[in-house]
DNA sequence: TGTACATCAGTGAACGCGCGTTCACTGATGTAC
DNA sequence: TGTACATCAGTGAACGCGCGTTCACTGATGTAC
């Protein structure tokens, strides 16, 4: 076949579209090349015309993934109320049970630790981003005027959330879960509003 | 060779403590059972005269860690100021630098929730302690009265040093490495003390 | 006391399987003449 | 206008490898007589 100009950089996308979710529901390690092709209607030899190795789609997927989520908390942000939204969405029971859509931190943050050094830096460059936009949002509002306590409380902010999702996701028991997350979203307010 | 009565089972402990540190510096997956048992001096085949399967150890190793964890909360815990010695150690650059000796939440918590329903019950039971034990000490103390308030704070407090540890762990730039966890240990004060 | 046997934790080769990766090939379309 | 060729995204079989798991076997020691 012969493919109009952009075909090949379009399938690039869809490769890491769809390898995110993949990746997300799945974990990195259980996601293997032929199902990560097919889940785009290609097969495994097709793969390697795109990437130079599952490492080097893994860095591209990190990369893509962060954008996406500094670009959604920005358009929270801009609103009226946009963090509380933000917390609210963040700790959503429907946050917790579509991993495939959810935030890739609290889906692959342990993985991204043992990843490869590219996968490594595509991950610290987002995760960068996303606490450099968090920490100016709470220092341009009225009520947190130190730029230094701002960044203190977005990490922390941050942490908390990936860490209190990842527990509601983990635990069996759903009472339990929904309790990790109600209980995270009040002390979350608290810290922050 | 014929042993003494109890070296089966005492074989059995040193394997989970063991694959305990292994799967929590290389992830789950990653460890294979050949390398678990080299680990003790072992061959893979003698695995299976202690183990149903590759889960079941597992399952009893995550059961095996958060105990360990308990345990070791508990202990800080019945010292003065033992809180405050808990927040340090935990966000230690020491404890972020060894995965096979820290806690088992920030090593393995997002593979947990992919794990076998007898691993997420084992986790879900250490967890349920861990938060306990937590709410209770906090709900001891003068100043947090209200025993809800108490478990709110208890569970939001696990999910944030678990997410920043990872954090910390994740990130490969050193200075934010460090930022995350002093931040992490400056909220995590005002949080509860 | 000496010998034959039972025990059983551990050995190590082998099983089928799916992994990441390679590569000779396909075939629809654009281009050259 | 019609034909031969170049292009190249994608195919699918094959590679060596390590995985989890199985199993016939080993060999040091305790027990029976």
């Amino acid at each position: 076949m012969r493919y109009d100009a952009g075909h090949k950089q379009a399938t690039r996308q869809r490769i890491i579209r769809s390898a995110g979710r993949r990746l997300k529901s799945d974990g990195i390690d259980a996601s293997g090349v032929a199902v990560l092709m097919s889940d785009v209607g290609l097969t495994n030899g097709a793969f390697y015309a795109h990437f130079d190795s599952k490492d080097d789609l893994v860095a591209n997927v990190l990369t893509d993934q962060l954008n996406q989520q500094a670009a959604h908390f920005d358009e929270l942000l801009a609103q009226d109320g946009g963090l509380e939204r933000l917390l609210e969405e963040y700790l959503s029971p429907q946050m917790r049970d579509d991993r495939a859509s959810g935030c890739p931190s609290a889906a692959l943050l342990d993985e991204v630790a043992r990843t490869s050094p590219a996968g490594r830096g595509a991950y610290t460059a987002g995760a960068t981003t996303i606490i450099d936009h968090l920490a100016d949002y709470l220092s341009a509002r009225s009520g947190s005027p130190d730029p230094a306590r701002s960044r203190v409380k977005a990490i922390s902010l941050f942490g908390m959330l990936v860490g209190t999702m990842q527990l509601a996701r983990a635990v069996d028991d759903p009472a339990l879960s929904d309790e990790v997350l109600a209980s995270a979203l009040a002390e979350a307010r608290a810290l922050v509003l």
